[in-house]
DNA sequence: TCGACATTTCGACAACTATCGAATTGATTA
DNA sequence: TAATCAATTCGATAGTTGTCGAAATGTCGA
């Protein structure tokens, strides 16, 4: 009933345990994975699973099984709306991971820091 | 004998190729290995490989093939000093790696971007 | 109700990978 | 030179995972 309780979604910036951030990173690190994810969050609405499919070259039950990953990971959210899935990015997750590597680097002291611009 | 040059570390912010950053997420999505960038990063200096390795429940070979996978992913830098090898985090990798992850739930409309701190 | 469509589930298979012990390479010291 | 320590390389193995076609589930419209 939750809005993200996957592997734990919606986390407030870097509260992420070692499962979620796993599971997250698992999810990245696939290209088409990737790619599915960069679709949903590239579209200004939400998609439905065909509309993803479009143009990949991939089978859908090779989709279904990476929507699986990323909804598990708590990336995606999916509605079911009859026919259709709708899938849009779940927020708050995506930035926490990005968090967590800016915060790793940080922790680094020989890291400059260099924001050069 | 560039500084990173491994899958091109080093880079200058977002400017990760998708070979990169999936090499990247790839080093990154394995818990163990994880714990060692972890190691490093939070060292205040060079650490040698048996330095890393203590305490952790893995043997020599494996931490070997683990250190592989982040300085081919750019990640860390080797420096062969002698009998040792020494081990640091390659600047600005992480950080670019975070700012592609930000980049892309910025390019989501529907992520309200909510830094409600 | 029946057919068409969307999506998932179910094996199955091939490729990849984390792990190890043993052997090897390389450097330091006695 | 020989012994020792650091680290890597070499198979080998077990577990994981991306992929597919086919079958199943679920939904809508005629």
């Amino acid at each position: 009933m939750a809005l993200a309780t996957q592997t734990g979604a919606a986390a407030k910036s870097s509260t992420l345990t070692g499962e979620q951030r796993t599971a997250i990173l698992k999810a990245l690190a696939d290209p088409r994975r990737f790619e599915v994810l960069e679709r949903i969050a590239r579209s200004s609405c939400a998609v439905s699973c065909s509309q993803t499919l479009a143009d990949l070259p991939i089978a859908a039950a090779t989709l279904s099984h990476h929507l699986k990953e990323l909804e598990t990971a708590g990336l995606i959210h999916v509605q079911r709306e009859g026919k259709y899935h709708m899938l849009s990015v779940q927020p708050g997750v995506l930035e926490a991971m990005a968090e967590t590597l800016q915060a790793l680097s940080a922790a680094c002291p020989n890291a400059a820091s260099k924001n050069k611009k």
